[in-house]
DNA sequence: TTTATTTCCTGACCTGGTTCATTTTGTGGG
DNA sequence: CCCACAAAATGAACCAGGTCAGGAAATAAA
């Protein structure tokens, strides 16, 4: 991976933490970069996630699927987004989610092993990942909140101004089934929005 | 505040990194107990989050109030459990929620500032904090999941059999609302159970 | 460029859960 | 012990959003 590429990664890692010349190039030696095809998958149920994604390229989706045989989009992630199985991640246990690759993508992994001796070896990295975990629970929780107190054409509305790249590149039945609701619902939500424009 | 006291609140420090007795020590000094009555409020929307509340005693309960007037839970904490508007202490940014005791509490308080200096004086600490945040992103996790993948009566078994104790001590119009479902409804399951053991 | 497959749209009908209004039970305070 | 008020229960009408089924567009494969 040449320098050029890794520049946002680099930002990444830096808006959250001022790490130095050298601490950035022993985190970034952890870290190894894999070309993931369109439909391919990263993380399936049963198996332990033993990485963590860093998405420089591309669109992922992670997803449950439920005891009727429903899937259900638990995460989105593109370019600048981290994706996994938290808590299979986390915890080392087996997965219960899958997580696919929507683009042909560029991800760059830290295995579970290469984290923990990073984080027990350096205050500064021990930060880091407190600061990405602090934002994850941030968000999840804005979620629930969400979830809580709006609609479904209220939740869409939410997203689409807040993520609207996301809106753009990931397939409808993905986005309804992250905002809770059915692909036919969104498409009534979308079309009536569609009629009031013109 | 005693040893005996705060036992179960070194336990639970431990149990989750291994402090030295100093360590435990310096750690507790920054900790002020308080005794919150019935009803009484430790956070309030508008006002900044200062504290992250342990709770040695009692019980609490936070809520949002949506646009239509209505209350939502977002999380309850008994003996054990800490609770805070998480948003609002990591950002310091105001407030969006209630925090109120359900019942006459003990709580044991560290503020920001201290938070902050501990997690920069001693990797040990920061490590702590880490794990509270990885914790709670995975609780919130859950419950997003269970939203998207259950029906309320099967969030309300699976809540039931996991907190037996919460849902025994706290008022029904509050789990109702945590559970995503209006007190009526709730009130339905739960005498549907009833006859059936009958 | 044709065919196959996946995604999206649309209409008719259905239901889990809500709303509203009223009654019953519980409970904390004086 | 009683009263005032908060919490829980119950019935009936209603609705946001789901289900099912068929067809139209869009993508991908060959």
């Amino acid at each position: 991976m040449t320098d050029e590429e890794i520049e946002p990664f680099l930002q990444h890692l830096q808006k959250r933490v001022p790490f130095s010349k050298q601490e950035l190039e022993e985190l970034l030696s952890y870290f190894r970069e894999k070309k993931i095809k369109k439909r391919q998958f990263i993380i399936q149920p049963e198996f332990v996630a033993r990485h963590r994604s860093y998405v420089l390229e591309g669109a992922f989706r992670a997803y449950v699927i439920d005891d009727g045989g429903e899937e259900h989009t638990i995460q989105f992630a593109i370019e600048d987004w981290w994706i996994s199985d938290y808590n299979s991640y986390v915890y080392q246990t087996p997965a219960t989610m899958f997580v696919v690759a929507l683009e042909d993508s560029v991800i760059l992994q830290i295995d579970y092993d290469s984290e923990q001796k990073l984080k027990a070896a350096h205050h500064r990295y021990e930060t880091f990942f407190r600061i990405m975990a602090e934002r994850s629970a941030a968000y999840q929780q804005r979620r629930v909140i969400s979830n809580l107190t709006r609609t479904a054409e209220e939740r869409y509305n939410d997203f689409a101004e807040r993520y609207p790249l996301i809106v753009q590149r990931v397939p409808q039945y993905a986005l309804a089934s992250y905002l809770g609701m059915t692909t036919e619902f969104l498409s009534r939500i979308r079309n009536k929005k569609m009629k009031k424009k013109s």
